[in-house]
DNA sequence: TGCTTTTGTCAAAGCGCTTTGGAACGGCGT
DNA sequence: ACGCCGTTCCAAAGCGCTTTGACAAAAGCA
């Protein structure tokens, strides 16, 4: 079934078919509503191929994937990813994907670019300085990143939630109950949300005069078992650190199986806050302790970056260039004062 | 730059080009040399849509990317994919992915096929009675699963290692080596693969009178940090196992920090075979005691997964429509007999 | 030499859609 | 009655490629 049988059945040119189904206001809404039903009576659906022809428009957006263990052996960017396949779809968009070695991800971003598959292009993980930046502003392709690249210029379009501001107004809650003895359980150290986040952390810290020495920081996947393994260092040290900050709920359910082995108190013996990317199945508030956390849903992130992307693509825009998500700081149970054993002992 | 513009530089026709850039016999050596050399100069690449249209094929294969943390977390589906992508590229044919919840995959799935961006659908993962099998025969659109589907009727397409077979020898190995309690360092228990390979052992067990009791088989996502847990576990049991087989030599990474953290010697104390991916990052014969495995690269079952599934597109087949690959049993120094203390105890 | 094959090339007809430039039609004012 | 406008629809021209059917030119055969 296509255009010109299902114009023939309806006894209406293709042209008036056509512009039904696609919104054009020049057409009578009985008519319309004529050819929605006969679309759903015949089935009919539009040759993609041809309509990419006609148009230009792939109807696609393309992504490396990069097969290296750090990406995968996260949830996060499952979530993300979700997120953005919910809008793609509701669109009828899909996603080329390229799966690559991580040396080549640049060059495996160009082939994907001029394959003429894709209308634009998506990349994440940023790193500072990332080399995909440079290539990406060559290409002539609407592209979008998620995330930002310290030590970049920042003339690119992105969607970002303000890592540093979220870590300090973290730390500064703790600073608040008195904490002096800080650690960070952070994710993979070359990766920029890290780095902001640690930036933001420090920042807060060096305000009252504190810091952050290196064997108080651990960058690692962000896994549980990680985050547990981290955790029982921290937890070992002479002066043990009352509060900690955490990159993701997920190390913070290994950090906290530490605590709770080393038959501390959370909220009480230790405070945590950790940053929630509203995981489905790991709820900071269904915790044991319900935990203090900053806030931004990384699945909400995925579908207006495809949403922008689409909108680009149609012209739909203008979309801004640039947007950073401030996050939230929700206060549960997981912080409380520093315990009074360990008051005006001296930051680290 | 497009057919038309090539052809009239060339002064041929389009006919001519084209069939000169395909392949066509009926075109001079000397002209189609002409052709291409024109086409590395003039940097022309065929418009996909238009050869979309005219031929009816999309070039593309379709995949729904479960995005449950399962799935994600593990390094063995990168490798794959590198595969498929690597023989992808070189036919120039892409992915098209669609992440879905994993509650509706064969929702997806159909949704995919009938978007009429895909040729081909391509599963993996399979589980026991896999309810993406029926969708996918009633589809007719070409398709090719990774694995098997224990409990499903066999008359569906497939490329498969020899499960069973891999870990029946590998037990074989260990029971002629004198050992007697054995454990098994398996993948996630719903998975096809996990349970053909915990088959195979008890298979080769029961010739042998043995069993393997529940708590000495354990079930996670193949990182190393589960394998290690879960051999901790082993190795505090009364009667510890001295036979440990292992789904991965991720796994196994673990499993063997263990042993040593125990103070005890592998190939001596305790022997292990893993099975082995080919990853190139963890390969057995530089662990510190180079481990004994049964052997089949992930990636070339990627890569010749990619090749049927081409091939069948472009019709160049015929292709065998099952492969069952046996796997290579590699005998290195992690076994050994089983040690004096140890003998003759009986089995679990 | 005249005839049939083979070889190398071409013009033109799609593939199924979007979109441009008009045409038919009714309603309005004069 | 006429001309003019806005609305609603249509015919036809692409989009860039593949492929069919035909045709010259070259080659093989008698």
């Amino acid at each position: 079934m296509n255009l010109k049988q299902l114009s023939e059945l309806l006894g209406l040119s293709q042209t008036t078919v056509s512009r039904a189904l696609n919104g054009y206001p020049e057409v009578n809404e009985a008519t319309r509503e004529r050819v929605l039903q006969a679309v759903k009576e015949t089935g009919y659906r539009p040759n993609k191929a041809a309509q990419r022809l006609a148009t230009g428009k792939a109807g696609s957006i393309g992504l490396v994937m990069p097969t290296a263990p750090d990406h995968y052996s996260d949830v996060h960017f499952g979530e993300f990813l979700t997120g953005l396949g919910e809008e793609a779809v509701r669109h009828d968009f899909h996603f080329v994907i390229m799966p690559a070695d991580p040396n080549d991800e640049v060059g495996a971003l160009r082939r994907l670019a001029i394959s003429g598959n894709v209308d634009a292009l998506f990349v994440a993980y940023m790193r500072g300085h990332d080399p995909r930046l440079p290539m990406l502003k060559s290409l002539s392709m609407p592209f979008l990143v998620h995330g930002r690249s310290i030590g970049s210029e920042p003339d690119y379009p992105y969607l970002d939630i303000d890592n540093e501001g979220a870590f300090y107004d973290a730390t500064r809650l703790l600073l608040q109950l008195g904490h002096t003895r800080f650690a960070l359980l952070n994710g993979p150290e070359h990766l920029d949300f890290a780095m902001r986040r640690k930036n933001g952390m420090i920042a807060a810290l060096s305000e009252r005069g504190l810091s952050l020495p290196d064997d108080h920081m651990s960058h690692t996947t962000m896994t549980d078992e990680l985050g547990q393994t981290a955790m029982e260092r921290f937890l070992q040290m002479p002066e043990r650190p009352t509060a900690i900050l955490c990159s993701s709920t997920v190390l913070a359910l290994g950090a906290i199986r530490a605590v709770n082995q080393a038959g501390l108190k959370l909220g009480e013996d230790v405070s945590l806050i950790a940053h929630d990317d509203v995981l489905p199945h790991l709820k900071p508030e269904n915790f044991s302790v319900p935990l203090t956390t900053t806030r931004s849903s990384l699945r909400a992130a995925g579908v207006r970056i495809a949403q922008r992307l689409i909108g680009t693509i149609k012209q739909d825009g203008p979309f801004p260039e640039q947007e950073l998500w401030k996050t939230e700081l929700i206060v549960r149970s997981s912080t409380g004062p520093v315990p009074r054993a360990d008051q005006n002992l001296g930051g680290v």
